[in-house]
DNA sequence: AAACCGGGGTC
DNA sequence: GACCCAGGTTT
């Protein structure tokens, strides 16, 4: 049998092991509320390697919340770029904006005022409340939501809301009233460091004596998911037109993929229809003719989450003027300032070694 | 409850 | 290639 885990044990076991073996992240060196804001919007889905060096420019650029709120969104997005899940970079910047003009610059401090920025959910909130503002919550992340359910010996699928509901109730029975920001980032450190999905590090676990799958040894079936649907396989065309020197891109539309990033124009093949015929539908929607035949330079492929998507990629002189405002020549050192997604540099990429006619 | 929204680390 | 990640919003 484990150790009973009403004791205050478990959290004191697990916070000495964490104030030994955490690692140093840069949002750990100087946490204050914004700094956590910004790590906590990133770490969204994202794993912390990935979001270091972002973080690190991130902050460079936008020092504070007022001078993230008085930025460009256009900028904010550029710093995003090949992050992913662009709307959080949009949700960060109006949560700014929203607290500089109408909070007066001051982050609520309490979960339920959190929750209510743009951004900001269950977790997020939870996570401000207790590493910023010192409150007595759990935030329960992928991390967290695996380490409570083996502690607690949980066996249905912690994907499910009720599930992660009913972990967050039993882990908040945990959080220790000193000091509940380090409890909560111990918590994800554990799972990240430590209870690892695959393999887990028992042996070198300071809560494995509190550990129901370990006592069971269900560490190998616990935590359970639900199945996810495979993902759906799109074909796309794309095309290079270039003027001058320049290459024309467009804008993404707003609540679609890759939403405010910019890409070749492209259209989706329709069922049956070759990629030349969408390639020009691609051009005849901003209002230009192809002149003459659409040249091949290449083919990429890029996974989503819940998108396969192929691309082919051609090259055409068009004629006409432009009739769309989120259509635009840009040169190739523009490139650096825009908001690019990994997707999109992977078409222009191809569309660079495109010889300039 | 389920679908949509990226990209990459890691085994 | 599969799995997973410091999830939120919309439908």
């Amino acid at each position: 049998m484990p150790a009973p885990l009403s004791s205050p044990a478990c959290a004191r076991a697990l916070l000495v092991w964490y104030h030994r073996k955490k690692r140093d992240l840069p949002w750990r060196r100087e946490p204050s509320a914004y700094h956590t804001l910004v790590s906590e919007l990133m770490l969204q889905q994202t794993v912390v390697a990935a979001v270091v060096p972002y973080f690190e420019r991130f902050t460079t650029r936008f020092p504070t919340l007022q001078a993230l709120a008085a930025a460009r969104e256009e900028d904010v997005l550029a710093l995003w770029s090949g992050l992913g899940y662009y709307s959080r970079a949009r949700h960060l910047h109006r949560t700014a904006r929203l607290v500089v003009h109408q909070l007066g610059g001051a982050l609520p401090s309490n979960e339920e005022d959190l929750r209510q920025l743009p951004g900001v959910g269950a977790y997020t909130a939870a996570a401000l409340a207790a590493i910023a503002f010192s409150r007595r919550t759990l935030p329960v992340d992928g991390n967290v939501a695996r380490v409570l359910a083996r502690i607690l010996g949980e066996r249905r699928p912690i994907d499910r809301p009720a599930v992660r509901a009913g972990l967050r109730l039993q882990g908040e029975k945990l959080v220790p009233a000193q000091r509940p920001g380090d409890f909560a980032q111990a918590m994800m450190e554990l799972g990240a460091l430590c209870c690892l999905p695959r393999q887990p590090r028992c042996p070198q676990c300071p809560v494995a004596r509190f550990c129901r799958a370990r006592a069971q040894g269900a560490t190998g079936s616990i935590p359970l998911r639900a199945k996810r649907p495979a993902r759906r396989r799109i074909h796309l065309a794309c095309v290079a037109v270039r003027r001058r020197g320049r290459l024309l891109l467009v804008r993404r539309p707003a609540k679609t993929l890759l939403a405010g990033t910019w890409v070749l124009p492209l259209q989706e093949l329709r069922a049956g229809e070759a990629a030349t015929r969408a390639a020009r539908r691609a051009l005849a929607g901003l209002g230009l003719r192809v002149e003459g035949s659409l040249r091949p330079v290449g083919n990429l492929r890029h996974v989503f989450t819940h998108r396969d998507a192929r691309a082919s990629v051609f090259s055409a002189h068009a004629r006409g003027r432009i009739e769309i405002p989120d259509a635009r020549w840009v040169r190739a050192d523009e490139l650096a300032s825009l908001p690019l997604s990994t997707f999109g540099r992977k078409m222009i990429a191809i569309a660079q070694r495109v010889a300039i006619v």
